[in-house]
DNA sequence: TCTACCACACTACCATACAAGTATGGTAGG
DNA sequence: CCTACCATACTTGTATGGTAGTGTGGTAGA
């Protein structure tokens, strides 16, 4: 018996789980766009079962909505979801960057630094996909040398709706730099073990992720969540 | 053609993933009982498919755990979980309840006191599952009333870990007087708008909530994890 | 007695067939 | 021309058979 090594390759309902996750915080496939069980079967070549499962997993995280008999489609953007994701990040994020200028292992200080600079070569390169990564891996880093990486992941599926937002965000407007210096003071802010200057950076870095939501909702009113519970 | 009333039966899932969900919260399933998809689809009369799908919204939660080919089994309770869930409540729970303590709708203050009502009658007839029905349902109902409803969702992943070592620590202790104390004063700052005593009394509250923790982990080690990853 | 091996029972995984509800386009009737 | 109806082609929901991996208990051999 050969051990394995840890490669366990992984199940057809995952890999089919993380295409489509992918696809959709991507908006290659967008908001209001109809999905089917079989389609996506045919085109990921495997069969229903999977496909379905993983609607389940999608479709518990709210990122696709099946309605029984009808179809299955990605869901649309709900504002009220994206300020609430914002809400809990503001609340957990202040308090969890306070835990950190109070102590924070070494190792993740360096990380953070590696992040830091990895993100001032995307910058450079224009590459704005892998920015977003740098920038998720950066919070989550916070999170994790505080021990709370279990609450990162929670805060995860909010997460999310968040993020199609900003992603949207991302393609019109950007404003790197802007986020960059932000990440850049906090980390100098745990440094120096500022909580108070920490905080407040943290606060206003996470309300520039929803500026301009209005403006996205003027722009692309197809992708949001207009009147009642957000059926195409 | 009779237009359902919205009735809208429920599919065999969803009843099969509501009953498993509220045995697993119950402990009527034993964190670390094993299950199967055939045998739970005799028990419940129907086929292995709405059964596996069950499963897998239930692993998505980490309410079980899915080892492929082995067996499905209820997940330990993780003791780094229950924290993160307080420590997630702590602080999105003040920051609710300050903004309840500036605006709060008629409407849900009256709900807040009818439950209060309730909550006593619970007490005095020693009905503890009830109790803890409403405790659940005052919490939701501050978040509603600031609309922030969704982020109570989104605590409710982590909280049915929170909720498992709660429903422990019911069978063998129990201080309801001093639970239901401090949601009374709770709602007396509510009305006074006074913020810094609601958020204060939140914070004792819910650090209430995993008094002990230590000591239940002492009396049933089988049901907690104890090194590494939570497998049984 | 102890060890290595193997058959067997069990698991979750996946593919597939069937059932039941829904949207739609064409057509007959007014 | 307009409306009501119905066949049909979709959709998701459920049941079931086969596959491959895993644990276990019994047995043959040393």
């Amino acid at each position: 018996m050969y051990t394995n090594g840890r490669a366990q390759e992984p199940s057809a309902r995952e890999t089919v789980y993380v295409k489509l996750r992918e696809q959709i915080l991507n908006l290659e496939l967008a908001p209001g766009t109809a999905l089917s069980e079989k389609e996506s079967s045919l085109v990921l070549g495997v069969s229903r079962t999977p496909v379905r499962e993983s609607f389940v997993r999608l479709a518990q995280e709210g990122l696709v909505q099946v309605l029984p008999q009808r179809g299955t489609f990605v869901s649309l953007i709900d504002p009220a979801l994206v300020e609430e994701a914002r809400f809990m990040r503001e609340h957990l994020e202040r308090a969890v960057v306070r835990l950190a200028c109070a102590h924070f292992p070494d190792g993740h200080l360096h990380a953070l630094e590696d992040n830091l600079a990895l993100q001032l070569m995307s910058i450079e390169r224009g590459d704005d996909r892998r920015l977003f990564e740098l920038d998720e891996a950066y919070h989550r880093i916070l999170f994790d040398g505080c021990g709370k990486l279990n609450t990162w992941r929670a805060i995860g599926q909010m997460n999310v709706h968040l993020n199609r937002s900003r992603m949207l965000r991302l393609v019109a407007d950007r404003q790197w730099r802007h986020l960059y210096e932000q990440h850049e003071t906090i980390l100098l802010a745990v440094k120096d073990g500022d909580a108070d200057r920490a905080e407040r950076v943290m606060q206003e870095h996470l309300l520039l992720s929803v500026r301009d939501l209005a403006h996205l909702m003027d722009k692309y009113p197809q992708y949001f969540i207009t009147g009642g519970d957000g059926k195409p």
